[in-house]
DNA sequence: TTGTAAGCGTTATCAG
DNA sequence: CTGATAACGCTTACAA
């Protein structure tokens, strides 16, 4: 663990001539310059990060806030921002926020206790607005999900669109009786998707039936009352997001129905039948939210529209032909 | 941003007294800290944390590094990483390295560059004995796969035993010609596996055919040439790991064999048919690996078994009794 | 109980 | 081209 000091006094040179050296400033003797490398070889110099990064004052670590980051989606929100963040010398923290809203705050200050370039977050509660102090001091950037009571750059994804369109197709294939699978209405996302089901339903003439919409379908317990709730009203199902799908997937193996789901997953493709979807970006998502906390630290004074909204694409599989349970 | 000195200055007390409030020193008259409270309050003073861990000289990172953060197997070892950094108030600095392995040490020297408690380590490539020198100042802790030129710490699992059950599994299902699919060799696990399953086949008194053996399966592409390359030969299969299970799926949905695979993976149960795996258990990995870490922070001169292998288990499902194609 | 001085390792400033 | 000095924000050791 040898120090700049003692390079140079092994040198005989200053600490500032090491500096100079490691740091390939030009003023400095070719023959000084060769010494001071070959003892800085000699005994294995490497700059002390934490004394180089309190010193520059330029935060160099980018962190991630994510529900979970063994869910792919926001696995490649985070695997996006890294890559980004690597681009530039920076490294970055993740942390995965769990599933109880009360306690993001307490899982995220210890993060932003940190000097960050800026946050990358997706949060699990309605309302942010008790981080705004932190919010002042590290740039916050919502990804997936928009803030609440607080006022933040956000990339987000077409939800009350995506959900349209899956309704709609759904509608298409002659359905009048579809069910809306979700997990909380917490979440803006699910909160948007509702919205976009309904407006699919009355662009359809169709009637927004209470009892066809099932929350709390995050978990394969949860997704199967949601199911058994519905599933005698409706021929086909919108599920709100991958997670719900997921979920679902156990019990509409028992009980078959027409489905679209927002938001792709792996093997989606490869199941019997296969899943229609509405596609989402992530690494987009993840690398915009990354550029943006670049681009604020590099230009303090820029100004930037604050929400960007991804499109979305319908992928269409089999799933949404899938047979309805005789009735 | 305000600093400890204008907390100090505003309340007409010296920057010690400041520090001695905020780190509840008990030697600090009540009406001191009370004004000084107010004043952080007022000033919405945090700490300035590169300051204080330059100063403290004691890591408060974790370094995770993964071939990919999407695999949902290493996300989990990176989630466990993390909850225990947390618990121990520290944070935790993820990279996905790729897959190429000359690009390992460029993807991990900025990370190690950091002043890191450690830093748990998948690798890409068979030889880390280039990074010797950075394993002195940072300890490694290898998960999954072990070290190659290297001493290091290292959780891994029973490879070979998980193969030679998964091979042995299919030589009582009847199979007599049983291929082994597979990425890179260079992998430890991938080799150990393939010991494993040579070892089953001797043990059964079978011929252990290289006609049997393909690799460079971890893409769809490198999957179904491999499959191609053997299905003529083989009435059933077992994958290596995971990542050439999920690429394999595809080419077998057109051409049917039985299979056992190594490494669990979502939705395995509910594919058609249920995919019998060798489940491992990549949360603890992640946590003994941590907690290594944590461990030797706080006892530097403690001496542990370097190698630590994990047991894992055969979890039989329908796919090792697919009906083989015709032939 | 409170304050002063010094230093963690690096680099900017300015002098030589 | 090189070096002395100071400073980043905080805390430890030692005084007062």
């Amino acid at each position: 663990m040898a120090t700049m000091r003692q390079i140079a006094a092994a040198a005989g040179v200053s600490a500032k001539t090491v500096s100079r050296v490691f740091n390939d400033d030009p003023h400095v003797l070719p023959a000084t310059r060769e010494r001071v490398e070959s003892i800085m070889r000699e005994l294995d110099y490497v700059p002390n990060s934490l004394a180089t990064a309190f010193r520059s004052g330029r935060p160099s670590v980018i962190g991630v806030a994510v529900p979970d980051i063994v869910d792919p989606f926001f696995a490649e929100i985070a695997r996006a921002v890294e890559r980004t963040a690597r681009d530039h010398d920076m490294s970055t923290l993740v942390t995965s926020l769990g599933d109880d809203p009360d306690r993001e705050r307490a899982v995220l200050e210890p993060m932003l206790r940190r000097q960050l370039a800026g946050v990358v977050l997706a949060p699990i509660s309605d309302d942010q607005s008790s981080l705004s102090a932190w919010a002042s001091r590290t740039p916050f950037v919502f990804v997936d999900r928009a803030p609440g009571g607080l006022a933040a750059d956000a990339f987000t994804q077409d939800d009350f669109g995506g959900a349209f369109t899956a309704t709609t197709h759904l509608v298409e294939h002659g359905h009048r009786r579809i069910g809306f699978v979700g997990d909380e209405l917490a979440l803006p996302t699910t909160a948007e998707r509702l919205r976009g089901y309904r407006a699919a339903l009355t662009e359809a003439g169709l009637p927004a039936d209470e009892e066809l919409i099932a929350l709390g379908a995050a978990t394969r317990e949860g997704a199967a009352r949601a199911l058994a709730a519905i599933d005698s009203q409706a021929t086909a199902l919108f599920s709100s997001n991958a997670v719900c799908t997921m979920a679902l997937l156990p019990a509409l193996a028992e009980q078959p129905l027409p489905l679209v789901a927002f938001g792709d997953f792996p093997l989606a493709e490869l199941l019997r039948p296969s899943v229609s979807v509405i596609t989402q970006d992530p690494e987009a998502l993840g690398r915009l939210a990354a550029e943006r906390i670049i681009d604020r630290l590099d230009r303090p004074d820029a100004r930037y529209r604050r929400s960007t909204v991804l499109p979305v694409h319908l992928v269409e599989r089999d799933s949404c032909r899938a047979a309805p349970a005789v009735r």
